[in-house]
DNA sequence: ACTAAAGTTGACTAAACTGATAGAGAATTT
DNA sequence: AAATTCTCTATCAGTTTAGTCAACTTTAGT
């Protein structure tokens, strides 16, 4: 049920591109260090989010990286859709990866009944996050220290 | 965000045994087939779910496996922990298996904030979820013919 | 006592995935 | 031309995943 380190940085990579989303492209080493992410790796990872276009670089010695769209156009579901593939916690519920499982009968399996909730509920929560919405929580965060919801847990 | 193959093969054993709760044991080869299951896969699946204590067995020719406790006391939370580790999407935020991220300050990430309203959820569902709720679903699935719920998607 | 059916155990494997690291090359600004 | 930054490909060690194999041990029934 988890989500890799590399599916990771690239959130925090690109909540570092929102947040500076107004003042033009991020080098790389500024996103490696604000987020103590290894460059090279995340150099990977940058391209792979330029692939699916989600962001865009400019080369040279003023170069870097920037969203492509602004941040509040980007929901976390299609990031992590783009990198690791499905939401859903087994393929047979998901609704873009689906693949058939080896049950004996898919529409008539409990379990699936119960993940496809799972899946709902997951999807529900990443489909409404944007960056846009990370940048408010981070700025939100920064202001009023640590609180409330740091001892719920 | 996905479950393994081996998680979902021990749910869908347990299902099995949860049907057939007051039966006695039940052999191996009848999970395996009624589950499309690859038996000797199976074997250390359910090897690992007896390490853990959810289910019992018994040797010889009339042997098999059963449920170590009624259905209705085993949620699906607890045999995905012993088998998978953690519900959380990021060991940040995890409640059994905390593990420190390499983010610059935990207490004030926003993707941690998401991650753990997406923790929240899962955990619900799944901590409510117990083996004699599959069994209940399953039972009225076989009843009422495919319907509703598989044409939303 | 024998045997067939069942669980037990440990080793083993092939393939994929993960989290990186290395290095050469291309673009752009100064 | 030089410095800086992105680009691309390759490689790598370690782990996990999904199995398979073979050699046990236990037990019920004849």
């Amino acid at each position: 049920m988890k989500l890799s380190l590399r599916g990771e940085y690239a959130l925090r990579a690109l909540l570092v591109l929102g947040l500076h989303y107004d003042e033009g492209v991020v080098p790389i080493q500024t996103i490696s260090n604000e987020q103590n992410i290894p460059k090279k790796f995340l150099e990977q990872i940058l391209n792979d989010l330029k692939r699916t276009g989600a962001i865009e670089s400019k080369r040279g010695i003023a170069g870097g990286y920037c969203l492509a769209r602004p941040p509040q156009d980007v929901t976390l579901a299609s990031i992590i859709r783009h990198l690791e593939g499905a939401l859903a916690p087994v393929s047979c519920v998901s609704e873009r990866f689906y693949e058939k499982c080896s049950c004996p009968d898919e529409a008539r399996c409990a379990i699936r009944n119960v993940m496809r909730e799972v899946r709902e509920k997951v999807v529900e929560i990443m489909e409404k996050v944007t960056i846009a919405d990370l940048c408010n929580r981070s700025r939100k965060l920064a202001d009023e220290p640590a609180t409330a919801s740091d001892y719920i847990i």
